[in-house]
DNA sequence: GTTGACCTTCCAGCGGCTGGAACCCGCAAG
DNA sequence: CTTGCGGGTTCCAGCCGCTGGAAGGTCAAC
């Protein structure tokens, strides 16, 4: 199995498998003879798992910790728990944050009639001088 | 007024009006004799309009295109609406999907007791073998 | 023997800064 | 007169997570 077949099977490109080897995100995989990486089972797996983790939003450095704390018998749930919910606050953080963005937008939307003179509150608002925060 | 200054009174960190000025976002400004940036209250005013057009999560290209509208008497508000609605609508795609992440990591973190024990639904979830999509 | 689909490496760039090194400038205190 | 400090300047490198491209090697089919 060649890394093109890793690819799809584990839906990550390429480049972006040859890059998680250069990063040991994953180890240095084995060679076949004119040099090309060979993978198996396992460690399509592996990549599976690490695309999993990272379409939940992990960062490259959590999912190293998810890894390990996979390949780890004697892991603690409460660790891998710890992680997620760690997590899970930033994307309610985030989320927060784009709600509040999402409401000024809209209104300055509202206000602006679009139409074909120059004048627009959007604009006004912008270069406005009183300080946003 | 030096570069320091404009900072204070953009809310801008020096690095980065540096920044803006080598990337073409702001002019280059004009410098005293001893080679410092000069800034007086017309380039503050551009600063602090760029701020707060990245505040509202513009682009810096974006940011640029609502400059060009500022300054051009012959706008139409058609075109800066069409920006913000744009804006808006890429936000509101970011809060949908960040919404739907935080439906599944909150599955998965209520699933987990987080105990001492390694059992733990999380990883089982990332190691299953069905695709995600 | 040539085409085409693979694979390899290495280097560069995206956005939007940010940190650091190494330097100059102007002023006050010791 | 030197020393130190808080400004300023330049340029280069790094952050994250890839992604594109160049230049080349390998292999099976026609």
């Amino acid at each position: 199995m060649n890394i093109g077949d890793a690819a799809r099977a584990s839906g990550i490109p390429k480049k972006t498998i040859r890059y998680y080897e250069q990063i040991g995100l994953v180890g240095l995989q084995a060679r076949s003879a004119n040099g090309y990486r060979v993978y198996d089972g396992s460690s399509v797996e592996v990549l599976r798992f690490i695309k999993r983790a990272r379409d939940l939003g992990f960062a490259l450095d959590e999912v190293r910790e998810l890894l390990a704390l996979w390949t780890d018998e004697q892991r603690e749930a409460a660790d891998v728990r710890r992680l997620a919910v760690q997590h899970l606050e930033t994307v309610q953080r985030k989320i927060a944050e784009l709600e509040e963005l999402h409401r000024t937008l809209g209104r300055l939307v509202e206000s602006c009639d679009g139409g074909e003179r120059p004048s627009c509150p959007i604009l006004e608002d912008l270069a406005r001088d009183e300080g946003v925060d």
